[in-house]
DNA sequence: CGCTTGCAGATTTTCGAATATCTTGCCATT
DNA sequence: AATGGCAAGATATTCGAAAATCTGCAAGCG
């Protein structure tokens, strides 16, 4: 049995990340112990947990915020990412086995078929396409073996995945982005480590060039 | 003002690196309330924060708990930093000012006073010891300009502190140890960036080579 | 007119008690 | 002797109210 704190905490994460409470806003107690059908101490541990995680501030004695999304945060997710995914990749590639590729061509499959039958006006679809994004870019670090890696990783990419909200206002061409993630997979499975790494730095810092080319900075903050 | 979770936490992460709650152990609700002098809640708040951080677990209605220490447990600390410190590093080479070189300088200058100076067995030059080498790893890496790595480093170094209870049960050359560092810090000056990353990535992994070698792991966990 | 001060309402933070869950040991049953 | 169930105590979790802190505004003062 859950406790009604790690439901809480759930439940707040997913809102957090599809911007149920706008960034930069605060997070009234009362409120979400409403929203989530709690009394203040579980929410108040679960913000708690978030807080460390990342996904919400906190001043003393004026509550927990949403942080906003700026250009900087962004830049510093991409870079964290570039240096934790880029390290595991290498490693999981020198010791992952026939198991870790088996699950990641599963991954890759998954996201393919999630990726042709996209249309980002269809919440359903897209909210598919995200999880199989996210977890074929789990599968690819996986082998690395090191759990602290992949909690990382993980926290990243949900931080990261707050930022989708933006990216969607601009037309991207998941055909071109398709083709990355197929090709980082074939260098994967022919053991190309440099060639594997370089793809992977390269694919993660594109999301900020496309924004920055957008010119989004200026309405989102 | 901060608080009263603020002072908790702050406390228990200092008692949890210095061993104060053994290794295993339950950390029971009752017993820490009346340690740290608050209630139920801030100490609740505290330890879910730390539960975030990675520094207690916690098994719903079962309560929370001080992880052991392993050697697996040590050897991804090892490599999940190897990882964080050496891109870090990298980064800090490429775009650290002067402002930079200078406070890694001063760290390394008050680094080798109290190494000096050390005393294993006097709990304050100890003490002193400790902060100046954990704060010299953080000068070293403070020009990358990423609050992400700043805080992930951050966190793997207080992990890391929980087991060097372990590491002063063994005789350690400290004039080896520092040299390590004073020709880290030279190439890193130097900007000699493939050498300094690669002294980096072998400092990191000597740790647990040593551990390794005065086989303390049968005792220990 | 501008600045400080203090009050009222809103909100966060903390407490103490109530509830839910787990653990242990005993007893009945097989 | 072993197993299963149950009750009692210990403990974690949650609640509702009290206490502390912040915010905005208006009165008082220079």
């Amino acid at each position: 049995m859950t406790t009604l704190a790690d439901n809480v905490e759930l439940a707040l994460r997913a809102d957090l990340v599809n911007g149920v409470h706008p960034p930069g806003g605060r997070l009234r107690m009362e409120m979400l112990a409403e929203r989530y059908g709690a009394g203040l101490s579980p929410v108040r541990e679960a913000l708690s947990r978030l807080y460390a995680e990342g996904l919400v501030s906190l001043e003393s004695n004026k509550g927990f915020r949403v942080p906003a999304l700026t250009r900087d945060d962004l830049a510093d997710i991409a870079f964290a990412r570039g240096a934790i995914e880029t390290a595991a990749l290498r490693r999981a590639m020198e010791r992952g086995d026939l198991a870790w590729e088996a699950m990641l061509v599963s991954a890759l499959h998954t996201y393919r078929q999630t990726s042709r039958s996209l249309d980002t006006s269809n919440p359903e679809r897209l909210q598919a396409w995200q999880a199989a994004h996210d977890g074929l870019h789990r599968a690819l670090i996986a082998g690395s073996g090191s759990p602290r890696i992949e909690q990382i990783q993980e926290r990243l990419l949900v931080q990261h995945a707050r930022y989708r909200q933006l990216l969607y206002r601009i037309p991207i061409d998941f055909k071109v982005h398709e083709r990355e993630h197929v090709d980082l997979v074939e260098a994967v499975l022919a053991r190309d480590v440099e060639v594997a790494v370089g793809m992977m730095a390269d694919h993660i810092a594109i999301t900020l060039d496309v924004l920055d080319q957008w010119g989004i900075w200026n309405e989102a903050g």
